[in-house]
DNA sequence: CGCCGGTATGATATCGTTAACACGTCCACG
DNA sequence: CGTGGACGTGTTAACGATATCATACCGGCG
């Protein structure tokens, strides 16, 4: 496999000659350009990256580690990442922790000893021992989606709490009294932050704390139906479920189709994340949209701007607007099951 | 960030015994192991596993460069190709090329600049022009599922003539006269090589050439769709469709389903590939089932064999039998629909 | 006693590239 | 006419690791 020297040789002119008309850097006589380019074409030169980050030190990748890409939610932030990272010539390595620590850790160990030249990071639950990891290897990092109220580190994410807010309110427009939430675990910012805008609309909305239903479970289909079938069983049953993302929704109805139990008509249900156009024809979820794509653009901004020396010294946070958009899945509840209190009669909104 | 000479340097030792430690080459004194190890410790030392490379001349890595990582059959491949590199200490880069020739020839120059180990390759269809770059460049490289004639290359197939020998031959022994077989480009080896096997099966049961019905498009399931209602349209209707792989059949289920046509009351259908255990509950489709891990694992371990220096130095090449599954999509043809010969009235065979 | 092989460590060169600096020409401008 | 900048190229020294060779001690064996 040849080499700058070999291509130097041949053309006969210095290695960096080579290099900067690689590089594109400096001046160079059109004449000698034309030679070096007959050089590598002769030769089929290809330049030995890894030889080149060694040397200068930057590896030109960014990696985006993430609890799970199979989330369309996590998919879209990638989109947005790469798109914004291809412009600027950076490439982006994906890499899936599975909401585990372990893996996030092995994960970024992996990313140091590669030199990548930053990371952006969704904490799997845990203590945030891996971005302590980063920051002690002088690696730039930006944190998404969720929320690490302890650290000094960029963050970008959307706003859960008024998200919920948001759905929640709807709900109790509606004229709905008892709402379960279907959250995930109890150690993701994003899910005990969702608790806190279902909690604050209900407070809002004078109801007593004691017809507060908040079920704690994993952000995935099978947790979605068991925390289902839990709430079906135990107690005065709710008018609606307020699920705290798209997989607990896909358990909750399934749960709900299983139990007979008719949406809206039987019960409503709104659902944090949007899934992305197109890949329903006809929606059907009254949810709360998250700027997933904005999430992982911005992201990529911050890291790349740090990368390249234009940004502050301090951390930034960018927290983006969710959207509650209304579709069919959520309406007035039945007369005979609302309870507590009498509720306005209405027709169902409807929103694109 | 640290190097191994500051890691040297605290511990009192040369860059030389630490290299030693880390890799666990050579002897090292247990106290001398143990100083290395605390200093390590101390700095939080990481390797830079581009020096590394870099010097060693090995990256531990090698490519799957693959059409469509999307199809279950690849996936699969995938599979057995990360299990058996990985136990040897392999990374493996995956690479999609969507059947593009260019996305081919741009992700093997990229992986001859990373100076990658070797690469695993199903070929686009194309002229074979990265297979010669990648020799060109010293590079050992696998052939994977399709059929590259000209080549000086280890390869591992499965047999596509045999396989559609024997699915036709199913169809025939039920007693169908008019088959048409939907397949891939004209350019692809494993897309002639099945309609290699629907004439050998046609001609051995004496039928006229005249009744072939051969229609190539490309392995999707638009692709699929398309066909099958040209078939549906035009001239005499077949009483049997063997579609060249999944995808393709997937769309001629579509378009049966659209026209009506009851599967196998009026049409039985025969698939090249099957779906991996578990994706379906209770499978239905009568397919040639391709050995899918076992191709890949095989194309792993010659391309390890080779990296650690024991493979024979021509070109080997594996061919890995297909094995005809019956199930419940391929029945006798209605008396009424069927042509030209008697044929014998029986039950649908069955297997598990 | 000399030598050999196993144990244990170090010195030095090198992988293929770019950073940093140096040097020279040429032209314009005060 | 000196000087400062644009242009064009080369020399040298890294980047951080490992390959290779060298060195030295030790015990045992002929």
């Amino acid at each position: 496999m040849s080499t700058l020297s070999d291509v130097a040789r041949l053309a006969g002119v210095s290695t960096m000659t080579v290099s900067r008309v690689i590089n594109n850097s400096s001046y160079i006589r059109p004449e000698t350009r034309a030679r070096v380019n007959d050089a590598i074409a002769e030769l089929g030169y290809m330049p030995n990256i890894l030889a080149r980050q060694l040397r200068s030190k930057r590896t030109k990748t960014i990696a985006l580690v993430m609890t799970d890409i199979a989330n369309p939610f996590f998919t879209t932030i990638a989109r947005g990442v790469e798109d914004t990272a291809r412009v600027q010539g950076y490439a982006v390595m994906f890499c899936n922790t599975y909401e585990s620590e372990a893996e996030e850790d092995a994960y970024v160990s992996l990313l140091i000893q590669r030199r990548i030249d930053g990371v952006l990071l969704v904490p799997a639950a845990g203590t945030g021992g891996s971005l302590r990891l980063l920051q002690k290897h002088g690696m730039p990092v930006v944190i998404l989606d969720r929320n690490l109220r302890t650290a000094e580190v960029d963050q970008v994410r959307a706003d859960s709490e008024a998200g919920a807010y948001a759905a929640v309110r709807h709900l109790l427009d509606l004229g709905h009294r008892r709402i379960a939430v279907l959250t995930g675990p109890e150690v993701v910012s994003t899910s005990t932050d969702r608790v806190a805008g279902y909690r604050r609309a209900l407070s809002d909305a004078c109801l007593e704390s004691d017809c507060e239903q908040v079920v704690y479970g994993e952000f995935n289909v099978a947790s979605g139906f068991a925390m289902t079938q839990r709430i079906l069983e135990a107690g005065p049953r709710p008018t609606a479920i307020f699920a705290a993302n798209n997989f607990i929704a896909f358990g909750a109805i399934r749960a709900l189709r299983e139990a007979e139990i008719a949406i809206p008509g039987d019960m409503s249900i709104v659902v944090f994340d949007d899934l992305p156009q197109g890949w329903v024809l006809d929606p059907f979820l009254t949810v709360v949209s998250q700027p997933a794509y904005e999430i992982g653009r911005q992201a990529a901004e911050l890291m790349l701007a740090r990368l390249a020396g234009n940004a502050p010294a301090g951390p930034r946070t960018i927290i983006l607007p969710s959207e509650l958009i209304v579709r069919r899945s959520t309406a007035p509840p039945h007369r005979e099951t609302a309870v507590l209190t009498s509720q306005p009669e209405g027709p169902t909104e409807t929103s694109t």
